[in-house]
DNA sequence: CTACGCACGATCGGATCCAATCGCAAGACG
DNA sequence: CGTCTTGCGATTGGATCCGATCGTGCGTAG
């Protein structure tokens, strides 16, 4: 009834992983390829919320058959990223304003309880990568690139954790408030703000200083101001295109 | 690019749905069928965390083909009840026990903040069933039993609330930590202590008296003191067999 | 002119067949 | 005698074909 499970099975775990996809190698090769093309389509934005997917199509763009497209979709759906509808289609995922907030409480109440599980685990080699991706942050002015560079330092942060479960559910709220960020970015880099910057360096401190209540404050605060700042641009939730609700 | 959504969609939510099973209706008839009893196969023990699942035999048992068996797999693993690995077969999720401490850790920092935000919505019909679960929990002596009463209470405590992420994420932990309330009721109930229906009688009075804090401090005082009493408690975790890490 | 109904087309889910992968064990070589 | 290699079997992943479902548009009746 309950079989070994086979011996090269992933045991010895790669490494923190601090890329946007799932570490979980559960599907076929296909299937992850074809994913990781259309996680990768999502997140530029090539792809917009709200665009129906279909899985011809995409069967036809990675000259496969469908069956592989549909093991993507499901592992996009586990991301966050696509909606699928029996019978109907799958869409890129589209959130209301609502559901955003929504979201970014999540990470207002798990993403300390991550920081602090990964404080112990931090390398001065990771922290000092961490300087230097605030630093690069503070220079660039196109919302793309920061908004790598800020995903990039903020899962450095969290690589100290070896909790799975908890970096999924981090990793599906930042995949799922992605296109939001990407807007708000960019008319947050115009105002030249440097409140975002400040609170990179405060966070690298605390850490280095292994201060968990001070980091706890940090990313707390960091988060709830970005919610109660995008509750301030309804706007942004305007310019999407018609599509599921 | 961006298609309508088809009119028939799921924008008339049936409602709030206590039951087990994710609302969603992503994948066909076929795969939620199998799903649906794979589902309750695995919550009744009768296949239990470790155990082998073999697509084929799946099949084979419900008259289908494998296809919609992988279906299956996809929406129970998106559940947290199955492990899929590529190339290699799929496991009943069994989780060590310091990954049952994270699930109450999240659980901790997650459902404080579905039940603030289910407050509002809270009918005193469902307070009333709540009031009815509490007592009929207060004098059972089956585990099973007790576990279902206490799932559908707590998650009538949830139903006010509107939010779908939130309580996917809520349904997630508790169907990850099942086996182990399971184990550990049938110890708990031998006790007969009246600590947790206590709890639940408190939770009732704050949630008709409004007072979100106090319902706030119970919840979390309740999935606390269960992660601290299964820490006392490791024997549980060594009666398991052999499977997948 | 409007509203209901039916039929068609597009797209998805499922069945069947074939290929790829991995674990395991038997055998050969040092 | 131990270890590496290689071949086989079991099981999963993928391709192709077929059936089911739903949206849409036209036609007709009121």
């Amino acid at each position: 009834m309950t079989d070994k499970h086979p011996a090269g099975a992933p045991v010895t775990s790669p490494g923190p992983e601090i890329a946007t996809s799932a570490d979980s190698a559960r599907h076929g090769k296909a299937s992850r390829r074809i994913a990781d093309g259309l996680r990768a389509s999502i997140l530029s934005g090539e792809l917009p919320p709200g665009s129906r997917i279909r899985q011809e199509e995409i069967a036809a763009q990675y000259g496969a058959s469908r069956i592989p497209v549909r093991g993507a979709l499901s592992i996009l759906e586990a991301d966050g990223l696509v909606r699928l509808v029996a019978n109907s289609g799958a869409w890129v995922a589209r959130f209301s304003r609502g559901e955003c907030e929504e979201f970014y409480q999540i990470r207002e109440h798990v993403e300390p309880l991550l920081l602090r599980a990964s404080l112990p685990g931090l390398t001065p080699e990771i922290l000092d990568r961490m300087d230097d991706l605030a630093e690069e942050m503070a220079h660039t002015g196109r919302a793309e690139h920061f908004l790598r560079l800020d995903r990039e330092f903020h899962a450095l942060s969290y690589s100290g954790a070896r909790t799975v479960v908890l970096h999924e559910i981090v990793q599906r709220m930042w995949n799922m408030t992605h296109h939001y960020r990407l807007m708000f970015t960019q008319v947050f880099l115009e105002q030249r703000s440097t409140i975002v910057h400040d609170e990179h360096r405060m966070l690298v401190r605390a850490l280095r200083e292994g201060d968990a209540d001070q980091a706890d404050l940090v990313v707390r605060g960091h988060i709830r101001r970005t919610r109660l700042q995008l509750a301030q641009h309804p706007e942004l939730f305007d310019v999407l295109p018609s599509g599921p609700d």
